[in-house]
DNA sequence: TTAATAAAAGATAAAATAGTATTTTATTTT
DNA sequence: AAAATAAAATACTATTTTATCTTTTATTAA
């Protein structure tokens, strides 16, 4: 569903949040340690985010990446637009160049329902919500075995 | 969401399935021009579907591909898995190996019921349904303007 | 002001996906 | 039996995604 990049994308992100509530900057080497992703791909990934601003780094020792007060409301939906693009969000399910209601595909009804339960999801859920519920233990951001 | 191959498949499998209810075998070249797909890409998707049974294939004059009747039962879901793979249906959406109800990663419940959403339109979605409302005019599987 | 640190930028490589072309094999019609 | 037809098999090319490594730039601490 979400290429590899987003799903490293939004582990990083959520795992920055949960870290620097207390103004804590994060090293790239920490937050791939934790969220277990590929260090120099998931760089790349988080430097494309902070040229669109959705994250912030500052260089040099104690730099790192961070979310201040402006990012920090943004949604899952803006992370995945900025990472994968709007490809999940629209275009006829079976790769019709036209698909609407008046010319559906044959399965146009039931995909845009599936796909506007898609973005109402990661409209609907915020980087602070989802942060925080790993923070708090609701939820994880790493491997656990049993 | 599906991958070019997939669509490709979908789109040529209905299409044969329309064009063959009277007995009529469709070459690839039909087909893929009917349903604006890449020939030889198509071709090989639809070899790969023969060779896992879900359609079938002459050779020869007025040979090509068909669906025969034990095979026009199958589900969406069945062509989807035979040519992607089950790679959508499982998995956790943040690419995390272990995540489960009790070690859930953040979108967990939400993810779930969109893949489920996702997996019982194409179980129930049969292709004889499908084509059938292509064949009626009801679904396109074309570009149509306007 | 120098050394250390860490992101930014750029270059390269591997793998997967998408797409094309050619040769071989089976079948049918003449 | 020969010619024509069309899928099957194989080989090849291009693009995108994933991943790694190296160099540069900015920042800070000693």
């Amino acid at each position: 569903m979400f290429s590899k990049a987003c799903e490293y994308g939004i582990r990083a992100v959520i795992y920055i949040w949960s870290q620097n509530k207390k103004g804590l900057k994060l090293g790239v080497k920490d937050i791939c340690k934790e969220i277990d992703a590929p260090e120099y791909f998931t760089a790349k990934i988080l430097q494309s985010l902070a040229k669109q601003n959705l994250v912030s780094s500052t260089k040099g020792p104690n730099g790192g990446f961070y979310i201040d007060a402006d990012q920090e409301n943004m949604r899952l939906l803006d992370l995945v637009i900025a990472i994968d693009g709007d490809r999940l969000f629209k275009g006829c399910g079976l790769g019709l160049k036209y698909c609407s209601e008046k010319h559906p595909c044959p399965i146009h009804y039931e995909y845009k329902a599936i796909r506007d339960g898609l973005t109402k999801l990661l409209s609907e859920k915020s980087l602070k919500a989802v942060a925080e519920e790993v923070a708090s233990g609701k939820a994880t951001l790493v491997t656990i075995l049993t």
